[in-house]
DNA sequence: GAATGTGAATCTTTTCACAGCC
DNA sequence: GGCTGTGAAAAGATTCACATTC
């Protein structure tokens, strides 16, 4: 998903597998609760259910952060807390900008678990002028002309884009030029950007259809009430065929 | 992610990858936009591009579903377009009902390209009585009383929660007893739930943090003035190591 | 005895490269 | 000549199962 870099040739031993960066958040959280309720240590098969994955996933998820654990008796909830927050860079504070503060920006910027840790708002940007000094979850919100000297200002390296999708690039482009080089975006476009600058995604209609998907093959292969429209006719002949041969029955004349 | 169903065991055949799935709606909505500019065919190269994706992946993708282009000259994006939707389910119409009217559910309620394609808000819930009644969306808000009898009435079978984390679970045990078999987390929670209901989770503080982690690494892999807590001691003795046997500086005595 | 850490086996996903067709 | 469709190879992720350590 992310664009990424795609050398660090040399050196290696600091490769983390993507899927494995993608739970350490999860693991995080779990532990985090732990630390709250004041539990010293857990095991593998303990944290595992509470971040919902399974134990060998998770001890070999950690086997490449090291050791970290005590055989026979698990990991250490506080040094655990710590090593993970590390390894993502959360014992460093990363100021980010919100651009676009409609409801869903206002929603991030109201966000608790946001500021709580490693993250801070260094400003909410809307480019609507009737927006600006409006106060939404206690910052003022900025005009977009000030984009470019807030990023300077406050060191931004993560922004959040949750503009309507026609705007998306523009801002982009905007931030990246202003130092930018993490981006998660919420409108649903595909953002270009150069080489060097991480992009995430978040898109709620791709995640509803996926579940649509699924849920189809539930419903017996078949069923529900189809409220199609018609499908589209094709000049072309015969050729086309299912992948393994057999034809749905819905397969357009 | 999702916990699907683990059978399916005979006539194989409509076997998509998981990773397939996730990346039809990108194509659909690369799709969905030439079809807007009329646009009559289209080749892997160029559909890849509007998707963010390379070539190869595009054809194994399609591969799946059938043989749906034409050697020499591309694909028929109208065609394309009704094979992918009814692939997704997207051909039938999903009652959907959002739970947890805050800033985020009203957010949720508001973005169109939800109600455009395929699916329809059948109701906005929430469990502050003050909130019934209102409008939002042009819907007004209901309250989880009546969580229930909407499910039934309007045969929901997806649900999304943007409640606080706090209320998640509840709120999808009743989801599910009342017949919803898919559901979209929006609460920083792991949900649990019984085989054959799917779940899907998007959780803003997990992409900012996979972000971090790749934006610490830019910074010179030690760059960057740490704010970071001092770690906790640990009793243990002399055993932990890095990876690869690299003791970072930052070890914690 | 209990639980980690990790090679080896398995499964999934991506990429390559080219035969087949228009 | 151009572009799809797909086997085969490569890379990546998950699971198994057990030696190792406390």
């Amino acid at each position: 998903m992310a664009t990424g870099r795609t050398h660090r040739p040399a050196t290696r031993s600091r490769g983390i597998p993507e899927a494995t960066v993608a739970r350490l958040p999860l693991y995080l959280r779990a532990l985090t609760a732990l630390s709250e309720r004041s539990v010293p240590t857990v095991s593998s098969e303990e944290l595992a259910t509470a971040a919902g994955v399974n134990s060998a996933k998770l001890r070999k998820d950690f086997s490449y952060l090291g050791s970290y654990g005590t055989r026979g008796v698990g990991y250490d909830v506080e040094y655990l807390v710590y090593q993970i927050s590390r390894e993502l860079g959360l014992t460093q504070d990363w100021p980010v900008v919100i651009v676009g503060i409609g409801n869903l920006g206002a929603a991030l910027a109201n966000y608790g678990g946001f500021a709580s840790r490693g993250f801070r708002v260094a400003a909410l940007i809307d480019a609507d002028p009737a927006m600006a000094g409006k106060p939404v979850a206690g910052l003022p919100v900025r005009h977009t002309d000030e984009l470019e000297s807030i990023i300077s200002d406050n060191g931004v390296s993560i922004g959040v884009i949750a503009t309507p999708a026609g705007a998306a690039q523009q801002v982009c482009d905007r931030l990246v030029a202003a130092g930018v080089t993490s981006i998660l975006n919420f409108a649903p476009t595909v953002l270009s950007v150069p080489d060097g600058v991480d992009v995430r995604k978040v898109d709620l209609s791709i995640e509803l259809q996926i579940l649509a998907f699924h849920e189809q093959r539930k419903s017996g292969e078949d069923a529900g009430q189809a409220v199609a429209p018609p499908p589209p006719l094709r000049s072309a002949s015969d050729g086309r065929k299912g992948p393994d041969g057999d034809v749905p029955a819905v397969m357009p004349a």
